[in-house]
DNA sequence: TAAGATTGAGTACTCAATCTTG
DNA sequence: CAAGATTGAGTACTCAATCTTA
């Protein structure tokens, strides 16, 4: 009969496991946009998320990346002040703002989504066509999973 | 002839998708270490490696868990404070120190070890054995392909 | 009162510099 | 000078509280 009370192995963790690989996938990509443009990591993800999808509201990149609202309002506010997005009063809804990149921004925004789909070529390069998908099926299967509700954080 | 130049697509992007399955599947656990027995991450994997390999140095732990050496040298002050760490001088190195858990302290690994496994369980449930399978098997491989130094950070 | 957004205080992280021993 | 480890300063994050508008 086995001991059922073995020490518990991180190492076959899969919360574990799976920020080994996010860290060990975004390390080189994250100079990039670091040394590159002086950029942080929420920040990046604001201006993928304005480049990719147009202009939105603060709340909208919240819901869309997850990414909780102080560090949004202050990569915002960084950005703007780079010239890199722009804030426009938002219709019907005096509380909100409709934030988009300015033509700074776009350049940025495109130099570096060339850099990340090079980068994302060679990962899936490494992984084979089959296994790429497979784990592309189970990491959204772990994110839908993951949150249920509105707002994460 | 396809538009070569579409915007990139951050929600396709490889290290995205793992960073947000990553922090999906560990939102829950945090609130385990965090509200339960006040640890930070990195103090919960150094109580990790240490529960479950046994005692070992600073470096040591550095090497295994990619985590960066000032992050577990703070960690370990900490737990050694709070009575859960043991410090003793290292054989044949008067530079290193050899770390171990208390006995208070293998009680809360235990205790998490038996929260984290449930966890996982869980999370191995949702999935599937199928797609965990596969699942390890490409996360293993980024993270090895990642990792080709000595020392992560 | 609730929602969009920002601010302030405390915590954790990052990087370079430092200390000690090999 | 290398390596194990710690410290200090600056940056980014976290959570509660606040401000404004719906």
């Amino acid at each position: 009969m086995p001991d059922t009370s073995d020490p518990f192995d991180l190492t076959a963790f899969l919360p574990y496991l799976l920020n080994q690989a996010a860290e060990a996938t975004s390390r080189s990509f994250q100079q990039v946009y670091r040394a590159r443009h002086g950029l942080t990591r929420t920040q990046w993800r604001v201006m993928a998320h304005l480049g990719r999808f147009g202009a939105m509201t603060a709340r909208d990149i919240c819901r869309l990346s997850h990414v909780e609202k102080t560090k949004v309002s202050r990569a915002v506010a960084a950005l703007q002040v780079r010239g890199w997005l722009r804030r426009d009063p938002a219709p019907h809804d005096g509380r909100a703002e409709m934030l988009s990149l300015t033509e700074t921004g776009q350049a940025v925004f495109a130099d570096l989504g060339l850099a990340a789909q090079d980068h994302d070529t060679q990962l899936r390069q490494t992984l084979g066509a089959t296994q790429v998908a497979t784990l592309e099926t189970a990491l959204r299967a772990l994110i839908t999973q993951g949150y249920p509700h509105d707002q994460g954080d």
